[in-house]
DNA sequence: CGAAGAAACGAACGTTCGTGCTATTATGGT
DNA sequence: ACCATAATAGCACGAACGTTCGTTTCTTCG
């Protein structure tokens, strides 16, 4: 019994710990989407915060693990707002290619990580690093080309895209175009728009006759379609 | 008199102090392209170079202006590696497109900065900073992708592909491409042989009848016309 | 209310950062 | 060989880094 009540004591106890914890990651999380995961700082946080650095840096016991929080927490965003949406249907065939580049394109246009290059910019600097946070950086991006291969496998088996075509390379191209643009937002303020157009041509040039041709004319002309087409 | 010889002497001195100058940039460019220009610390590079961290300091006299140094002497490698090999004549047409992106991968796979990704990776880190370094970083990957439009548009205006093309979509999507690849490498140590057949297709699907579609099958295709065409 | 335990604090540790001085050593023209 | 001057070294600085410590404040249950 005793022990009982001290594990309740300890339960809403740790419970405001958590939400300290929570929000020195949001913090952190900022920080990093806008400067990159280096800008993080214990004494940064700390003052931002208005808290004091010993106090910050107890919630997590060393600076690593403080980061490896920040990308799960950076994951997880990245996954529910592109991968699976919760509350959303499971969208299929080229469909569910062409949601996750939107979505894709989207995530960054919101900036829903201030920023919105945080795994984009992350991955450049930890690609040939080592140590636990590079490695959970690397793993990330690697489950997002994963979700990306097995949309254009999907759309496949459904009979949307034509059989001599190799997935692999397919989501290489689509994930350089998500990635280019990016890039060319960073460098000109360009909008997506081009992006968007250039995914369309190329699932464009991969879908059978399944699909209407006319369909991925436009962006406009497509979202048409998938409003108007028979399920 | 009393002034030329001392400015005769300034120079022989200057002319040794060169040389360590250069060393040390050659230095720092190996740290910079390995692990990121923020890896790069007075501290380390005057221990790597058995020099006092003052000695090496007085160099530049800021941490800044070694880095822009850095900067500085990496694009005048990927420009000289890329861009314009001296001695190698000029290309033209979409061959200059084509090389154009053939040498930026082979510029990546060589390592002729180790790690290879120089330029991709600051870019990354910079494109949202602002101070003089990030300026140059940005100046550098804008001038590379001016190159590549020129280049698109100059296999336009030399009737090689077909006139209702935007060249800035089009080196969009060549960039994206050698990003992608750069990507793919890096995630998964891909070759770029994907990249190359991805680049081929999207000239072919450019390419007006004056150059024989059969060329962009295979890169040993190409490689094979650019050999026999007629001049 | 009072005791127990969690959470936050303040100060300090040892390093390393970039950057100044002042002194010493190398170099090269006369 | 000498001497001006360039090149480097040595040392110290203040600030910031991540981390540890003992202490204090806040929360919550009995």
């Amino acid at each position: 019994m005793r022990r009982r009540a001290s594990r309740t004591a300890k339960q809403k106890a740790l419970s405001k710990a958590k939400e300290t914890r929570a929000a020195i990651v949001s913090r952190a999380l900022r920080i990093a989407a806008a400067e990159g995961l280096a800008a993080i700082t214990i004494g940064r946080l700390a003052k931002e915060l208005r808290m004091s650095k010993s106090g910050l840096f107890v919630h997590f016991g060393s600076k690593e693990k403080l980061e490896a929080a920040v990308v799960a927490r950076a994951a997880d965003t990245f996954f529910e707002q592109v991968v699976d949406p919760p509350g959303e249907e499971v969208k299929a065939g080229i469909e569910r290619v062409w949601t996750l580049c939107d979505y894709w394109l989207e995530f960054v246009e919101n900036q829903i990580l201030p920023g919105g290059y945080f795994f984009t910019g992350a991955f450049y600097v930890h690609a040939r690093q080592d140590g636990s946070v590079s490695r959970q950086v690397r793993e990330v991006v690697g489950e997002w080309l994963k979700a990306l291969r097995r949309a254009v496998d999907g759309a496949r088996h459904r009979g949307e895209i034509r059989t001599p075509v190799n997935a692999k390379r397919t989501a290489f191209e689509l994930n350089s175009l998500l990635i280019g643009a990016q890039w060319s937002r960073l460098l000109d303020h360009l909008d997506h728009s081009k992006a968007r157009s250039a995914i369309l041509a190329k699932l464009k040039s991969l879908a059978t006759e399944k699909i209407p041709a006319d369909a991925f004319d436009s962006v406009m002309a497509w979202r048409h379609y998938l409003g108007t087409r028979p399920k």
